[in-house]
DNA sequence: ATAAAGATCGACTAATCAGTCAAAATTGTA
DNA sequence: TACAATTTTGACTGATTAGTCGATCTTTAT
């Protein structure tokens, strides 16, 4: 691992634990076991340091969610596969959830830049075809993304309340139907 | 208005233009008007303002939507109420909205200090009843206080990144409706 | 009127922290 | 080997900031 990696990673679990100002760059350098030095020479500043962090969160996501998607699924299964992928990464990482949740209430953050992203277009692109399909109910593709995101989150927040619901995985789906009956035009 | 609540409409604003800890406490004091010793006279830390002020938004909209909610409703108008209240309270008030943001994804947050308030507990019984009426999915009350919280942020949110929405108050009712389906048992 | 209690002031401090820099170590290359 | 480029070091600094404190003013009660 390079010292650049190991700076982020260190960073990750330092801002998980004490928040992005509760965290000095000079800790960050200690506990990496590198000189001060070194974090100022791979990122300028603080917050160069954060921002490349959001969007190496959101690469290695979308490197998750896309080894999980099958050809061949349809429009419900490939939602929740979606789905599925990022609940289970951030049940997996909560490191990297702690910090999505601080960047994103955070002056850094901005919609539009968060829907450049891969993961966010490979997701528009499936809500786009349920669209299509007549599935969905007729709002923008952005906002029932928006929705499923802040579904996933809230799914995310409450197993992890829970331990005992950690290796349930009838109630992830059950969490999923909430998800998808939010998503969906209902009788 | 006492020196106090001055401090605190204060911190609000410069809160949610430049977050906790872009805001010296300095700052609040200047343009609150008043001098720095006092603040630490009513809050003896940073953190205790902060707090306080979490408690104090939550009082004012537990007030604002005890006003909204009537006798003789049906279950599904008074949580329509419910959800209204808080989405045009921060509609109406986003320095609230920005502060409750980085608050609950702040290190002073737990859920458990969310359930002890008065809003909570009052929109928590009427979830419990539409489950007892088998309205709504098999969870738990918690569960889907949350989901509909978070809806409501998601809702707000969406209504601020398109201000052609403000007025629009047929989109909001179809809004709730996104809410409504998830929390219900659907066919 | 007098005293006690509380409110208000603002200059001050002790600590913290993001970012710098010149030098040293390491790596690549001819 | 020699030389340049790159990486790494850690002591240092300038600025910032939460919180203190003794003095002064205002209110209230007797």
């Amino acid at each position: 691992m390079t010292k650049k990696e190991l700076l982020m990673l260190t960073a990750r679990r330092l801002f998980a634990e004490n928040g992005f100002y509760g965290t000095p760059t000079a800790r960050i350098a200690k506990e990496a076991e590198v000189s001060n030095g070194i974090l100022f020479h791979y990122f300028p500043t603080k917050e160069k340091l954060i921002r490349a962090m959001y969007i190496d969160v959101k690469d290695r996501i979308f490197e998750y969610s896309l080894g999980q998607v099958y050809k061949g699924a349809t429009l419900k299964e490939s939602i929740y596969t979606l789905w599925l992928a990022v609940v289970e990464w951030y049940m997996e990482h909560p490191e990297d959830f702690h910090f999505m949740r601080q960047y994103e209430s955070s002056p850094y953050y901005s919609v539009d830049s968060e829907m450049e992203h891969r993961h966010t277009q490979l997701t528009l692109e499936l809500i786009s075809e349920g669209m299509e399909q007549g599935i969905f109910k007729t709002f923008s593709a952005h906002l029932l993304f928006q929705i499923m995101m802040k579904l996933v989150q809230n799914a995310v927040e409450y197993i992890g309340q829970h331990e005992v619901l950690r290796e349930d995985f009838e109630f992830r789906y059950r969490l999923f139907d909430v998800t998808w009956d939010a998503l969906r035009k209902t009788n």
